[in-house]
DNA sequence: TTTTATTATCGTAATATTGCGATATATAAA
DNA sequence: TTTATATATCGCAATATTACGATAATAAAA
């Protein structure tokens, strides 16, 4: 096994699950964290300031861009990844919405 | 490998990403919702209502315990178990934090 | 006490993830 | 053209996750 059974969930519980998924690893969270804080990111930079291989940058990099989080834009012979915006509020705003609906509680 | 190097990311960055992968998974998210939408929760309604072996079940119920967000009580035979409002406030809130001081842009 | 019902835990198999070195690819610089 | 730089991809090893059957543990019911 070690399959998830994703047929079981309707297609928002899949994708609800993902994007939370992508988002659980400390990597992840440090890229993320990075890129706000420059104005541009290159993955080089990446490398020194979190401290993985580039090969594995390069995969959470990947990752990242897979829920849209992350737009990558051909700068020379760089790379240059940002957060999109907009995927970035429908995402939080997704996410609100499933707190907002899922909190009854019994006792 | 396959371990995730926690030990250079900080505490912060390594408990968002250790809460974000606790709800990646849509059994988890199906689990949430629907205890939310019954006022108790008893494990083996899930079991038939999600489609998953009891073992199964009773795993992701330990990892959602794990981050807090149920509580469980023992009600004769069975287990009530419940969300943790004031649990999943915080997360929320926790999680909103994230996403609010992490967006800037570049492109 | 014995039986039944409910949940947790153990052990195991299948698959996924993480991380990295090596290498491929692509562009800028020399 | 050659070299240097930056990023992506491949292949692999180590570990984690998912799922489940079997079984243990607990408490109500008979």
């Amino acid at each position: 096994m070690g399959v998830t059974k994703t047929q079981i969930f309707d297609e928002r519980q899949n994708e609800l699950a993902h994007f939370f998924k992508v988002l659980g690893h400390p990597a992840r969270i440090a890229i993320l964290q990075y890129i706000s804080k420059q104005n541009a990111c290159i993955c080089n930079d990446l490398v020194e300031e979190i401290g993985l291989a580039q090969a594995t940058i390069s995969q959470h990099l990947k990752e990242l861009k897979s829920i849209g989080l992350l737009k990558g834009e051909i700068e020379g012979k760089r790379m240059c990844y940002c957060i999109d915006l907009d995927r970035w509020n429908a995402l939080q705003q997704s996410l609100n919405s499933f707190f907002n609906t899922t909190k009854h509680n019994c006792c």
